[in-house]
DNA sequence: GGGCGCAATATTGTATACAATTAAGCCGCA
DNA sequence: TGCGGCTTAATTGTATACAATATTGCGCCC
């Protein structure tokens, strides 16, 4: 029986799923593609469909998930060319951000970001790919926060979830997930407040994820032959 | 069958609703700050609040609404640091749109905006401001989709709707929406395939929409004291 | 007369019931 | 055996009923 510590009242019940189906989209527990019953999503976390529509429709504004008319809701499987794209508009905001980020950090900015990164290790030593590439993403994320641009920052905080479900599909390398060296030295960079250089590195490091991704054409993977053909 | 000629099937009523209510706001027949009652709005369209309900979601996700807890639904009220945020973050990316979209605009696409162009002349000469600024709106949002980047035209369509209401809160000029000159450059470039230039005209464009903008610090306008205080 | 607290009202949050649509299973037939 | 159509089951779409919460107005007490 599921029963719920505490329920927050703060936070909408909507809120909280869709943030806990985001997690666990991010850290790869749920491959693409899969089919998001509501049936089954109201039963888990013990709420009725009502609060599970919400949530799966603000995982579809985030384009996280794809909702089929009469069909329901299925974990996206971003095309080849929408990979591209994400990553294209990647390189286009994030150098950016990088560069405003290094302007303005402070003191408590720099800890938290090498916060992040001792987490990033610490989740690659125990081999725990799916929570490295979560934190990984939240250490972009708090760079544009720091950039203090929010409206930035959500978009950002958007191409860096479709990553996620981009990543699971197509990486080909076994190697590091955001290479350690990449996000060490972009903080050394912001604390030095050389916004250049921080944005040159951040480039740099895009360019990188990029190309490790195997973005080809060829018939979109890990789909159904019918979820194929039928939409 | 694999062909379907076209997706007959109504999009979902939400849909509808929210593009309606995205329209008057576009054109500034609803006031930022106006609340969005649920039963009001089940009536006027003749759906029950679950169809509202989503369309307002949408909205919320948008930005171009703010749900508050158990208060409702209310037309957002870009802060001064919103506005901001926004037009700086239409100047990092649409430039880069346009310079895309002069590489890769074809005839039919000049020929749309050429279109769009006259539309927004034949508003301002019916002295329709709201339908101008939208058809101005429009106009970015097609070179956006010129561009062929799915993504960043989602971006560029956010940003869009939220200058509406940016500019029905802090416009101070009665000088013409979008100086036609500019959109008529524009094209001019785009239909040249000189993304430079057009990259260039964009980008000063934009600062030209900025600065036309009275974003001094102050309180924050249209917004009742209670609203304003209370949060 | 003014401020405080309580009750009444209105509005939103959630659950459930029913309708509509799609997907699957089954049987019969060539 | 394989295909086509029908029936049946499962799932989503929508409406409505009920519960929870905020706002409003009134009356009481100081």
């Amino acid at each position: 029986m599921l029963d719920k510590p505490e329920p927050k009242k703060t936070a909408r019940q909507a809120d909280e799923i869709s943030a806990a189906l985001t997690l666990a989209i991010h850290q790869h527990r749920i491959a693409p593609g899969t089919k998001l019953g509501e049936d089954e999503l109201a039963d888990i976390y013990g709420v009725s469909r009502t609060i599970i529509r919400a949530a799966l429709l603000s995982l579809s504004h985030q384009q996280l998930v794809e909702i089929h008319r009469n069909r329901g809701a299925f974990v996206a499987q971003p095309s080849l060319r929408e990979a591209r794209e994400v990553f294209e508009a990647r390189e286009l905001i994030e150098p950016r951000t990088a560069h405003s980020a290094a302007a303005r950090a402070t003191a408590d900015d720099i800890k938290r970001l090498h916060h992040h990164i001792n987490n990033e290790h610490a989740a690659l030593a125990k081999a725990d790919k799916g929570a490295a590439l979560h934190l990984s993403g939240l250490f972009h994320i708090e760079i544009a926060r720091i950039a203090d641009q929010t409206t930035i920052a959500g978009f950002v905080e958007a191409l860096i979830a479709r990553s996620s479900l981009i990543i699971a599909l197509y990486w080909r390398r076994e190697s590091a997930l955001c290479e350690k060296h990449a996000h060490h030295a972009l903080v050394e960079a912001i604390a030095a407040g050389d916004g250049t250089l921080a944005e040159e590195l951040m480039r740099s490091h895009l360019l990188d994820l990029h190309s490790a991704l195997d973005l080809r054409d060829r018939q979109t993977p890990g789909r159904s032959l019918k979820e194929a053909l039928s939409p």
